[in-house]
DNA sequence: AAGTTACTTGACACTGTGTCAATTGACATG
DNA sequence: CATGTCAATTGACACAGTGTCAAGTAACTT
């Protein structure tokens, strides 16, 4: 595979989320993640502290990897709220797809696992910022329908860009990633933008 | 609490449900059900085969007890395809905050437990086919959106009406079910229906 | 040569699920 | 009254997976 060289760390990191995104983020345990770095289980440990640690450092890993902020950057340059708001849904569909494995990782431990639900959270509350700001262009630009405060606009559109939405239309309904995201900007198009005749 | 001359399977049932609710679907553990219904933990498997099972049967005793048919009546006796989908919206609305913590744990479930992840499609499915039926009757009035397919359509309701948006939008930004509600069927109206002038 | 660092080896504690065997107590039936 | 049956109890244990610990090793410094 892919670097001998490397520090542990990271090369712990790579086969996480490889680990993840082959199993679609079910059922990989810390020794198999070891096993795919090259390592023994314990000393995953000398580097991350329990597995939720583990997890969250993978979000992070692959959100510097995948490089969020040059993605983001066409939606933050938008020049209207309207590109703005469609900018963003283009990235974040695009994302979810590629962050998967891990995302459903961190979501499914929430159960036993206090900080990997609060690490999801978190990061969802980031995605929701992204929303917001999406939202807060189109009020800017007096797009907003008015039937919306910024507020509950912000939490719909958070809502309908959940990964479980993805996740149901892509794996379940066999849509493909570019369907879900041309569906998700019309529905925002539509459910958002006043109509300005 | 209620009953001590029940069933003693009925007792657990009714903890497994009560608990569950009362903590939202997480860290309930079998000893804590059992000692809920007042028999030992070993007990329990005298009636159900496993967690899974066990969960999978709540989930039952509570559409029954809850009489999931006869809420559904009023959107099978609709007289058109628009009634129906809004009623459909409206019982299936309304049913999710009742069944949530029972629902809840047999989604985290899925982590471990193979049979809950069936069990939890399987229920999914079941929601489906309302949505289906709902779409399939707007479209004998002739009134579906010419965009949609009678199929897609249905993937896209089934998707909306996902226990995790109800769980987003009320749980984590406190909106109550009546507004959940009443967004969902405008949503779906302007989506789904055909708006003949 | 001595020390430091990263990793290994092997053992073990803990939690929760699921299983098993022996026992108890209530109730029914001959 | 004796017997059998049934439901539940008690206490023990296997198993998986996480997390911890102590001792040892190998490589790389200085």
């Amino acid at each position: 595979m892919s670097s001998k060289n490397l520090e542990t760390r990271t090369r712990i990191l790579v086969a996480t989320v490889e680990m993840l995104e082959e199993h679609g983020g079910r059922g990989v345990r810390m020794g198999d993640i070891a096993k795919a770095a090259g390592i023994t289980r314990q000393a995953v440990y000398l580097h991350f502290a329990s597995r939720a640690d583990l997890l969250v450092a993978a979000t992070k890993y692959l959100d510097e990897v995948l490089d969020v902020d040059r993605r983001l950057a066409p939606s933050r340059a938008a020049t209207s709220g309207v590109e703005r708001l469609a900018l963003y849904i283009d990235c974040w569909g695009n994302y979810i797809p590629e962050i998967y494995g891990v995302a459903k990782a961190l979501l499914l431990a929430q159960d036993t696992d206090e900080a990997a639900a609060a690490a999801w959270k978190d990061r969802m509350l980031a995605m929701r910022d992204g929303c917001r700001a999406a939202i807060d262009a189109l009020h800017a630009d007096g797009k907003l329908a008015s039937e919306w405060t910024p507020q509950r606009a912000t939490d719909a559109l958070w809502t309908m860009l959940l990964v479980p939405n993805w996740e149901n239309l892509t794996i379940e309904c066999g849509w493909s990633t570019e369907q879900y995201v041309r569906w998700m900007k019309t529905l925002a198009r539509r459910t958002f933008v006043e109509e300005s005749d």
